[in-house]
DNA sequence: ATTGTTATTGATCGCATGATCAATAACAGG
DNA sequence: CCTGTTATTGATCATGCGATCAATAACAAT
């Protein structure tokens, strides 16, 4: 317990790539840089590594400034989580506006959500469905993000039974379903991508047959699924 | 360092509701009672409420015990999701087998699937899916389970098609998709169970649309889902 | 130059985890 | 009644976590 002192290095001498102590930085710099590190391992290497010590580390900072910036843990983690998923809603969201019918719509929406690129994100919803049950914040946002994912797909559901395109009813049912065949699909390949061959053709099929769509209207570049024609 | 003998307690006189030492078993009966207590243990707080404390706990054991049965956590947990999982998979295959024809096997399973009585099995899978990331051992069990569970599915899917039920060849794909699909309606369940009427019924729907069954032939109690006559 | 504010540090606390292992005691076979 | 086997204990180690807070130092205002 005696003689605990630290070694004292002479730090103006040392190379230019260490740095004694961060520089100052506005509370609103600070904040935005740690939810950037928060946010990019939460990408790497899911939420539960969201860790004082670990986004500390990403910032270059100690971490006791992680935990002087939020009230806690609990709140970062459930803040990135909104973060991540919320920009991913808005963009697929604003892609959608892009095509003129609903049909083209949510045959782009199946399009983009099966294509493979949004497996990080996928990671993210998985492990925050299971976190949810330790984290109230978490959940809390998780519920009120998917809601708002629920939102954009019965705005098409709806836009398309009034142009015609669709023929069924109770549009709020039917948009959950699809994203609950969505998220569910794509944790599979988060798992496991093999075995499936076209994994969009066949869930077009089947929201075209909930959807009372005629087959083959949803992705028209996909194969009719009855004829072994491949 | 000195002294630390502990308190010598007169266990002779206590009630019998404390006991000593746990009772000396064979090492069969222990595993088993280790295996059981960690069952439950997952069933009720997930996978990762698997500890040498929290089961030794539960069995009434030194952790040490439990951890002499196992070579390390990472195995015991994906032990367990084997077992939980293995006997879901078993006894819903067994329930096919009362069935007579396909169209009413697929029917019968996508009724027991969604009937929420099996969610603490559905968050198991959840959870199982983000630990697999960083449990080499689960990821491999994950893996195995899947394909289980696929190959019931292709199964009567391909009896479907033999019997002249279903139109649709790549019956593989079409029994993924569909596990894909109940899963992910089931992890959507597990934090939102309000919202959607008839998860069975739109389930149904779909499946027909990617089976090529006719409209209604699953689930024939179900009301089509075309006239708004609720 | 002096002062006040506050961003930042780094050490510390309490707690939980997996793993390890010498010591103990219950039991079986002689 | 002994003796060897081994199921079982309980303490210990190293690690990582969130949280807390006095001390420090950088900056702005005076």
């Amino acid at each position: 317990m005696i003689n605990n002192r630290k070694a004292t290095l002479d730090w103006s001498v040392m190379s230019s790539t260490i740095q004694k102590r961060a520089a100052r930085k506005t509370p609103a710099e600070r904040a935005a840089e740690i939810a950037e590190a928060a946010r990019e391992i939460a990408l790497e290497q899911g939420l539960s590594a969201i860790t004082l010590r670990n986004v500390a580390a990403r910032v270059g900072v100690a971490s006791g400034l992680v935990a002087h910036y939020q009230p806690n843990v609990e709140a970062l983690v459930a803040g990135i989580f909104a973060t991540i998923v919320a920009a991913e809603t808005e963009e697929v969201a604003g892609l959608l506006e892009t095509q003129p019918t609903p049909l083209e719509q949510l045959g782009m929406l199946l399009e983009t959500l099966m294509d493979g690129s949004r497996l990080d994100v996928t990671a993210i919803w998985v492990e925050a469905w299971t976190l949810g049950r330790r984290n109230e914040a978490l959940a809390a946002c998780v519920r009120e993000q998917m809601d708002a994912w629920q939102a954009v797909v019965q705005r098409v559901v709806e836009a398309g039974i009034d142009a015609g395109e669709f023929e069924t009813f109770d549009a709020p049912s039917v948009a959950w379903q699809i994203l609950g065949m969505v998220d569910g699909l794509n944790a599979q390949a988060l798992v496991r991508w093999d075995g499936v061959s076209d994994r969009g053709t066949h869930l077009a099929r089947a929201v075209e047959g909930m959807v009372g769509a005629a087959r083959g209207s949803l992705l028209p570049g996909g194969a009719p699924p009855i004829s072994p024609d491949s």
